[in-house]
RNA sequence: GGUUCCGUGGUGUAGUGGUUAUCACGUCUGCCUGUCACGCAGAAGAUCGCGGGUUCAACUCCCGUCGGAACCGCCA
């Protein structure tokens, strides 16, 4: 370190070498033990903590722990009965010569430095200068700038460009809702912030640029979760000119298994990632985004289970999942239907006895041939127990979450790995919930397999894009796709959602355009870095890995934001407040 | 927008109708020269989120309200 009046060398470097040498040192004081005539402190700086000592305690009365102090003293050894082994610096101490309050600390804190987590999350942000000093939460901080540097480096050796896209931008009438900046300039219209770098990085391919990338801010105006920042979040914005979904993979693969290799304290799956089609997914994981450290599957039962006697099972879809053995009360099976209950289905259950009889209320609805059947399709044996929901609409949904909900209560997750998987083949396009018309499933940007000539085609919920995530335990990691480059196919594709050309004109007048001077074929996609950084840390709050964010409620109480502006702002913006 | 859970000294908590509202950390005072989660003795600090109701009596039960959190919706 460069000495200057306040440090010559920080807290947690001062080791034997310093021996019987002055040494100047800087930071928050950490505690205080006062023993009468004798004195200890504690010293803390973002390297660690060195304890103080003086003889005239009398001297320091006035000092409150976490006030900032600048210290000379002479570095002596400890005796061997002095020596703490759970200290870095444990072997040595700093007497003082002379100390210097620099900002003074008032007493009584908010809460206790070395405890903030224990804390609620409230009164952390709004002390968040004061909870970051915690080693523990400040750590996560620092290592989020190693990772982002380990990213930068990694995607620079594949010689991507980094290239910076606006953050004061256009409004996209497509997906999250925008934060919205008015403007002063021309009344009436507002910028907007960016969603993502979507528009701007597939710009940047039509420009030539080979490969890029970005550590983008994105700002999407959308409820939070634990695991999902609201207003803004950064990803690894990425996209390669001339490129496939398969190179797109690769380089998803390459980043995610680095990181998580070098970062992470699991084993990581092997590259390449498990492929799973979106169908296959929501058939066996019941969601798009399955965690497969999970063993449970899914299996469809409709067949089988239709020709029972059981009239809820008429008509609609049923699906199972199988259970080896479990040693569970009566009430935990009670549970498991009022959760089942609380997400909107009914739970049926199968006890497969020892003679491979079943025990089950549904039993009586079925007959031998429906009995075999289902311990032929489920190679049932002995003790095993097979959960079933039957549910026209959302049966792979329910599922899903039953397996989900099975998986931790019978502990079948390995916590010590990190599952990658890529879901590929999304549907292009999907029905509208409210009027069952045809919508955009994802992303109005993919390309549709097949091209123009599935687009053709009579059914048009048939058709997959090439659109891909990246999963890991549970977690969607990362989204893209390779992109739609033609003014035909793009065209075609919003004529299928009901838009004609003028809207496309209108609503992507910078693609649109583009495009007709000759747009290289191009793919990419966009890992989320805070969520990366969340596994890694094993952080169950997203929130843990930002500096400063904005709370669950949106809001932000240290920066007391949302705020108010002055009536100029307004005027010069020409905003009128509605009642 | 919906569902569920939670609001008690600075912080974290105990408290299922009658308590001097519990405990720990922190704060303050005194004692203490080898502590390192220092120790010992003492003290201060709480309109139990807010409003209403039930009751002889409410931190406790009910209604409303405000605030917080998780989940669902939403996140192309």
């Amino acid at each position: 370190m460069n000495e200057n009046i306040y440090r010559n060398v920080y807290c947690g470097k001062v080791n034997k070498d310093y021996i019987g040498k002055e040494i100047r040192l800087a930071g928050w004081v950490n505690s205080i033990r006062n023993l009468g005539g004798l004195l200890f402190m504690t010293l803390r700086d973002e390297t660690g903590i060195v304890q103080l000592i003086s003889e005239e305690a009398e001297k320091y009365l006035n000092i409150n722990r976490e006030s900032t102090i600048t210290v000379t003293g002479i570095v002596n050894k400890r005796t061997d009965d002095m020596i703490n082994k759970n200290m870095a610096t444990g072997e040595i101490e700093v007497k003082i010569i002379s100390l210097e309050v620099l900002g003074e600390c008032e007493n009584v804190l908010p809460f206790e430095i070395a405890r903030s987590k224990e804390s609620t999350e409230d009164t952390r942000l709004k002390y968040r200068y004061l909870d970051l000093r915690n080693p523990e939460v400040h750590e996560n901080i620092l290592f989020r700038s190693k990772v982002i540097d380990f990213i930068r480096m990694t995607m620079k050796n594949m010689e991507f460009t980094e290239i910076q896209t606006p953050i004061i931008t256009a409004t996209s009438p497509e997906g999250a809702r925008d934060f919205i900046v008015p403007s002063r300039k021309f009344k009436g219209k507002f910028y907007a912030l960016p969603q993502a770098p979507q528009i701007f990085k597939q710009l940047l391919m039509v420009s030539g640029f080979n490969k890029y990338f970005q550590i983008a801010p994105c700002f999407r105006d959308e409820d939070p979760r634990s695991d999902r920042l609201y207003g803004e979040f950064y990803q690894l914005d990425f996209e390669m000119s001339f490129a496939t979904a398969e190179d797109v993979y690769a380089v998803g693969e390459k980043v995610f298994y680095d990181i998580f290799t070098t970062f992470g304290n699991k084993e990581v799956s092997p590259k390449p990632f498990r492929r799973i089609p979106y169908d296959e997914a929501m058939l066996k994981y019941g969601s798009d985004k399955p965690d497969l450290r999970n063993p449970l599957e899914i299996v469809d039962l409709t067949e089988i289970l239709s020709k029972s006697d059981f009239e809820p099972f008429k008509n609609t879809t049923i699906r199972g999942i199988k259970v080896n053995n479990i040693d569970k009360s009566n009430s935990w099976y009670k549970s498991m239907e009022e959760y089942v209950k609380s997400i909107g289905g009914i739970l049926g259950y199968i006890k497969v006895n020892e003679d491979l009889s079943f025990k089950s209320t549904l039993d009586k609805f079925m007959s031998d041939d429906i009995r075999n059947e289902l311990k032929e399709k489920l190679s049932l044996s002995s003790g095993n127990v097979v959960f079933i929901i039957a549910d026209k609409e959302k049966c792979a949904k329910l599922m899903g979450q039953l397996r989900i909900k099975l998986g931790n209560e019978l502990d079948l997750i390995d916590k010590n790995k990190y599952e990658f998987c890529i879901i590929n083949d999304f549907p292009f396009f999907e029905k509208d919930e409210e009027d069952g018309s045809v919508a955009f499933a994802h992303n109005p940007f993919s390309m549709p397999q097949g091209g123009l000539e599935a687009l053709n085609s009579d059914d048009p919920f048939s058709i997959k894009a090439y659109q891909y995530d990246f999963v890991c335990n549970g977690f969607e990691m990362a989204s893209g796709g390779v992109r739609n480059h033609s003014r035909e196919i793009l065209k075609k594709a919003f004529e299928l959602a009901g838009y004609d050309e003028e809207v496309v004109k209108s609503k992507f007048p910078s693609l649109y355009e583009a495009f007709r001077f000759g747009a290289p074929p191009h793919a990419g996609m966009a890992p989320g870095i805070d969520r990366i950084l969340m596994l890694l840390k094993d952080e169950e709050n997203i929130r843990e890995m930002v500096a400063f964010p904005l709370g669950a409620n949106g809001a932000d109480t240290m920066m007391g934001c949302p705020g108010e502006v002055f009536e100029k702002q307004l005027r010069e913006t020409h905003i009128k407040i509605r009642d």
